[in-house]
DNA sequence: TTCTTCTATCGCTATTTGACGATGGAGTAG
DNA sequence: CTACTCCATCGTCAAATAGCGATAGAAGAA
């Protein structure tokens, strides 16, 4: 994954109620999460958190699917998990580096 | 870790120049990496450079220690490792609460 | 002391972000 | 057709962010 990217996918992230909607997701039971249902679980307005709701869509966080009269919205799990792989290389690789200029210096 | 420290963190990665610092500063040799060194691996003024720094240095990311003259800045393996391991923590345990789901339903 | 280097900070501007209410289109129910 | 619900989008505002040049203080060098 590009820094770039990366950087964009962190930015999505770096906001406390975006993080609160990924959970609220991915308690909330099979698919059946609208706009409305996640709205009642933030002392937000509605409009806000459509707006929060599009910054992850942007970032490719969720996925939106039509369900009769609403728009529900769920985790795209393979894109999270990728996205575990690539900070935990990103960070212990970067630990690493630092760890073996240490190294080198013996 | 809290969700709001770790959105913190978040923010402070996402910007694609904060994340080549972090590499810049892992390629490093041991400790002398100033301010203008960083500066001139990148096509920014200083004062933008050391503005990038600064929020680094405030998420706990980087640390600063005066080598002489010199400002000289390196990163915090504590934390990225730390950081590693929350973010993987949280993106599978989403992952996983949202195959539970589908699991569930079957 | 005087000079030079380093760099954090200030002041400024332009852009982006976060929040809100209002609105209008799409679709269901009656 | 007539409600009614859902919700993405628009317009607006305040605040934060990103960039720059200028500057001043600290500290080594001469």
């Amino acid at each position: 994954m590009q820094d770039t990217d990366l950087a964009n996918v962190m930015r999505a992230l770096g906001h406390p109620v975006r993080l609160s909607i990924l959970r609220i997701l991915a308690d909330q039971k099979q698919g059946d999460c609208c706009c409305t249902d996640v709205t009642q679980c933030l002392p937000l307005a509605q409009s806000t958190v459509s707006q929060h709701i599009k910054v992850l869509l942007d970032a490719g966080l969720i996925e939106r699917h039509a369900r009769g009269t609403r728009n529900c919205y769920s985790l795209r799990s393979d894109r999270l998990e990728a996205l575990g792989v690539a900070c935990s290389g990103l960070f212990t690789g970067l630990a690493a580096a630092d760890a073996a200029k240490v190294a080198e210096l013996a």
